[in-house]
DNA sequence: CCTGATGCGTC
DNA sequence: GTCGGAC
DNA sequence: GTCCGACGACGCATCAGG
């Protein structure tokens, strides 16, 4: 597929700001593209080039997009800042200032979609010495041959700023409507998304299996789950009052980061919020669960934390940063000890937790978990009442927690959702 | 070697 | 993480 | 209520350039 398609197509989306109209534009396109190019778009059109998870990056952004068309435009750097602070974004700038450009280049082959996500995989993927130069080679050679309009979008792709309005559940909302003719697969979809957290696979698998395919896709241990957010709200009143006036389980909320541990035979996997691997930096983390969690297949949560050793104290978030690095983790985990709060289980002998509610998924928890000087399911409280919830939360504050979070003892995983608070 | 610029992740 | 806007 | 985008503080990695 042309490429121009896709930028035609971004343009219309800039053009209008309805969620209906939106996913119905965006439908079309997906109608349109080859299937196996589907997953090119679906990441594409996310500013990604495969799943978080994945850990692909550009290393190239704003700053040297702006260099790019300097020396693209053979304009001076000055001049095209200049332009970009006018118009307000480097997408822009670039359609802007190539413009002039394109009467010339206009006889060179049409972009592809393919050579625009190869390049760009190709710049994610050159490193070493003169990588830097060697990236904007790559992505001005793209420009050279880009029309105006898909400058714009090919610049915006790069720096992140697409800003179609269109996200994750947009995009399975347009697959929905463009290859099962209406929204009514969606709640699946968006199940098998959240289980599978890889865009361009589930709207290949909708396109060419349909809901039998997506349907299909199960929880699997070593694939990561999309995590369950919260929600803040500031009385423990609204809180009980939100969630039916019922008892409901508080617990602490720590300053640490948030983990989803897959164990299998083979080792443990580690991935961060954003779901991308983190295993490398907490090898204590793997022996910890290795020794302390007595389930050979689970996926647990939990919250690592800094701790200082000697009084077993939670240090704060910034303490622990320092575990995140690529060298000297062993010194590091020296360092920084740190402790696990475990705090949910969606999966344990390969039985799926995620559509259990709530408290059976605790119960599985601390009987999966032992409680050791470094693991823990973390303390919880159950309770209906808003005044044991308060003092419950002096408690955590004065434990070094940031606060607590309050769940409903009914409710299931909702992947990717705001749910509990 | 060191420093600053840039990018990108966590909260 | 927070915030506010749009639907 | 949900989704989306813009924002900030902080720490680390990488590379360019002296």
């Amino acid at each position: 597929m042309y490429y121009s398609t896709v930028a035609e197509t971004y343009s219309k989306l800039d053009a209008v700001s309805g969620r209906i109209e939106i996913t119905e534009i965006l439908a079309e396109l997906l109608k349109k593209t080859p299937r196996d190019e589907l997953p090119l778009l679906a990441y594409l059109t996310q500013g990604k080039l495969r799943p978080d998870y994945e850990g692909v990056e550009l290393g190239l952004a704003e700053k040297l997009a702006l260099r790019v068309i300097a020396s693209a435009s053979g304009l001076s750097q000055e001049a095209v800042y200049k332009t970009y602070v006018k118009l307000g974004d480097v997408g822009s700038a670039a359609e802007r200032l190539l413009s002039k450009k394109s009467q010339g280049t206009l006889i060179s082959e049409p972009l592809t979609l393919e050579r625009v996500y190869n390049t760009l995989l190709k710049v994610s993927q050159t490193v070493g010495e003169g990588s830097v130069e060697a990236k904007q080679r790559e992505l001005a050679s793209l420009l050279n041959d880009a029309s105006p309009l898909e400058a714009k979008y090919i610049v915006r792709t790069v720096t992140g700023e697409l800003r179609l309005g269109v996200a994750d559940y947009t995009m399975l909302d347009a697959c929905a409507l463009a290859f099962l003719g209406s929204k009514g697969g969606r709640p699946l979809i968006e199940r098998a998304y959240n289980i599978h957290p890889d865009l361009g696979f589930i709207v290949e698998t909708l396109a060419v299996e349909g809901l039998e395919g997506i349907e299909a896709i199960r929880v699997e241990v070593g694939v990561p789950i999309r995590p369950m957010l919260a929600e803040r709200l500031n009385s423990a009143k609204a809180i009980i009052a939100k969630l039916g006036n019922k008892v409901v389980a508080a617990e602490y909320k720590l300053d640490g980061e948030r983990l989803q541990i897959h164990k299998r035979k083979e080792g443990v996997t580690l991935f961060s919020r954003r779901l991308e691997v983190i295993t490398h930096n907490y090898p204590d983390v793997l022996e910890l669960v290795a020794k302390n969690v007595a389930s050979g297949e689970a996926i647990l949560e939990a919250e690592v934390v800094a701790i200082n050793e000697d009084t077993g104290e939670y240090l704060p978030f910034q303490e622990l940063m320092h575990r995140r690095r690529k060298y000297g983790v062993a010194e590091a985990m020296k360092q920084y000890p740190v402790a696990l709060n475990f705090f949910d289980l969606l999966s344990a002998d390969r039985k799926d937790y995620t559509n259990f509610p709530y408290g059976e998924r605790r119960a599985k928890l601390e009987s999966v978990v032992k409680e050791t000087e470094r693991t823990r399911p973390v303390p919880a409280l159950r309770t209906a009442d808003p005044e044991e919830i308060e003092k419950f939360m002096e408690d955590a504050i004065a434990n070094g927690c940031e606060g607590l979070v309050v769940k409903d003892l009914d409710g299931v995983y909702r992947a990717g959702a705001r749910e509990f608070s």
